[in-house]
DNA sequence: GTCTATACTGAGATAGAC
DNA sequence: GTCTATCTCAGTATAGAC
């Protein structure tokens, strides 16, 4: 909704609502997208502790009280940032990892989704990568209801495809936590990752590179059942 | 050197050295262990800008001045932790993924220790992950000097294991983030594994299912140049 | 509805007593 | 060498002008 807001619709949005009034600043709703926006690279940035609610109303252009008046606290705000990101968190596998599909097409679908979410909104994951270093207290309630469920319906598609001789059995929380954490070290890792390759920035042939590497991981995993067979 | 330091060490340290003095206060030697193991237990919390000089001079037990009279700067004594932990950081891999050993001997063998480092030092890990994700400032040299050699050897092993069949070809670099990411996992986001594990804290057996997770995915890799021989 | 000026708190750091 | 008292400054948040 808000993450690919540019910043020159908040100038654009600038416009005098009454004659009279001196110096209207911006509208409530570009003003509140610009937050939103400046508010997913800070905290990306320093994590919620390290950011400063300062430091976001000069990314976002608008006066320190604003942002108070617009959403209360910083923690706030915080959470406003981290509903906008979970809400896309879990749409790709519901695409992706569902017994309609063959395995081999479902796990390269989903992971080459992941991959994606890491290259195009890497702020977004490194703000959920600081929550849950936090401990994760801001996010629990979401964790331990809605996400746990998502994984509960993924180990039903595996469970499926391991009927079908399409994989072998495995633990499926396991699993997708070895997806997710490969996949999200092309964003919350990229500082390692670039420094090691001796990129400055992560290129995209890094991304494709780390892209073949986990599928063959992970498909390579569903051969294992014709070993067998 | 500090990780394993008991609290207790700093209660039996203190003696008077001179009669005389007045409350002679906690002696350098210890005082030092006891605040270089609080900060990597409070920088692992929250951390650099997380973390309070309070905190952690409140977790070692000594006057926040202290901190100040032996490290210097919060930054000086963030950097100390830091190299402390990254002493740790290599040495696994030197032990096992080397060419003298066979190939998934190499890999359990690796997989294991890491693991066996999140589970045991989990705020050294995270700390390290905390540094990542701030852009990696503070260890951007280390990075690109020692790390990116001992990948660099890595490499070499893969190569060695490669032509003795005992593993097809893949980029060392992208594989071994791909075991990092995965084995760190388990300290890194222990908060969102175990509030979907539905586990309070992680237990033994959520270790060892993501070791078996992690083994079966990287050694079945292992097996493919059976399959195309 | 928007923004200037400011209050209040806690941070890192230091001077100087003991 | 150690610790009490204090300084300075950046942080969040708000009162009130426009």
């Amino acid at each position: 909704m808000t993450e690919t807001l540019p910043p020159s619709s908040v100038g654009r949005a600038v416009h005098r609502t009454r004659p009279g009034t001196p110096r209207p600043g911006i509208p409530r709703q570009a003003a509140e997208a610009a937050i939103l926006a400046a508010a997913e690279r800070v905290f990306g940035l320093h994590g919620f502790r390290g950011a400063s609610v300062n430091e976001i109303a000069r990314e976002a252009g608008v006066p320190k009280p604003n942002i108070h008046y617009y959403f209360g606290t910083k923690e706030e705000l915080y959470c406003s940032v981290l509903e906008n990101i979970m809400t896309f968190w879990l749409r790709d596998a519901d695409d992706w990892l569902v017994p309609e599909r063959r395995a081999r097409e479902g796990f390269e679908g989903y992971i080459r989704a992941k991959m994606a979410f890491s290259r195009e909104r890497p702020d977004a994951s490194r703000i959920f990568a600081y929550e849950v270093l936090q401990g994760a207290g801001n996010i629990h309630h979401y964790l331990s209801t809605t996400l746990r469920e998502h994984v509960a319906r993924r180990a039903r598609t595996f469970e499926v495809w391991h009927r079908e001789r399409q994989m072998p059995a495995i633990d499926p929380v396991h699993l997708m936590f070895a997806i997710w954490s490969m996949t999200q070290a092309y964003a919350d890792m990229s500082a390692q990752i670039s420094a090691v390759t001796g990129h400055a920035v992560l290129h995209d042939s890094d991304f494709e590179a780390g892209l073949q590497t986990i599928l063959r991981l992970v498909l390579g995993f569903c051969n294992d059942i014709e070993d067998r067979a």
